[in-house]
DNA sequence: GCTTGCCGTCAACCTGGTTGACCATCTATG
DNA sequence: CATAGATGGTCAACCAGGTTGACGGCAAGC
């Protein structure tokens, strides 16, 4: 293989992420769960058990207002509800529903299955180094993702 | 460093990629480039020495009509210029100006110094094997785009 | 109890993409 | 040579996902 040139990294990047969003979706679509989007999925990881709107903003990184549509995407889908707290009334509990749930683990499923198709072709190393590598990177620069609260099984 | 889980591929994936066109970004626009976004990088790269909107849009992946509102956004901040062809007067040749292919140099230059930054952190050897990875997985999904004409130091 | 601040929402707007329709032009064919 | 079809480019309408600004409802602190 003739030498990548570190030109290419933001191309690779985002090639390699298409390449893992489509087929996830593609696994998704074929699971009855047509018309997911990558923000969905991201959304669904981030809200975990459950979060408000002003969370889910900060853990994606973007306006509470995006977050808010996003949100509301995922109500139509069906794969979250908004539950009122009766402590505070202004709050609405976004939490994911029982559709939802097997939406996330589905998905989690594809993406272990999209990862091992890439072990199967370049090693376990690489990929783990890869893993290492881009988790490295991404800490210090600013990041627009909170991952800290995450936990894509937990539900 | 804690085991990082397959699932967390795509958020590393994007998030190294954000990182690493925000750095691009700043040096940029330090360097008298402001306004500069994603597409306007992988445009002028992919348009190379010149090419036609139709061969942009295929390169990029995207419709023709998307290809050329980008190439209408670097028409207007000076990057490149469109040239009628009087073999075939229905085609407008898009070729970098002298301001572009500064541009491009510079956002080369930028990327390899933020490569450097992560060559630093985490060894050489680990970005070596990321990049390979990368570049190995993303083949075999469909391409959206074509890296096959890039000369990124071509002009 | 009133002010302050936070949650959520509405509205307007931007970017980067889509599809459909269309005109101008080139090209191959009858 | 005329013409039908393919191709390059543009216009218009639309969508998704993000932004900022304004604002109403509610909770909480002095």
């Amino acid at each position: 293989m003739d030498p990548v040139d570190d030109v290419a990294m933001p191309f690779l990047l985002q090639s390699a992420f298409r390449n893992l969003v489509d087929s996830v979706h593609d696994a998704l679509d074929a699971a009855g769960f047509p018309g997911v989007r990558a923000t969905h999925g991201f959304a669904m990881q981030a809200i975990g058990t459950g979060c408000t709107s002003v969370e889910l903003a900060e853990r994606l990184g973007v306006s509470k207002q995006a977050a808010t549509k996003t949100a509301q995407a995922l109500e139509t889908m069906g794969f979250i509800e908004r539950a009122a707290n009766p402590r505070d009334r202004r709050e609405r509990l976004l939490r994911p529903t029982r559709r939802g749930r097997t939406m996330l683990r589905l998905s989690a499923t594809a993406f272990r299955a999209e990862l091992s198709a890439w072990r199967e072709r370049v090693g376990d190393a690489d990929v783990d180094t890869t893993l290492a590598t881009l988790a490295q990177v991404g800490r210090g620069g600013r990041s627009h993702t909170d991952l800290s609260d995450w936990t894509p099984e937990g539900g």
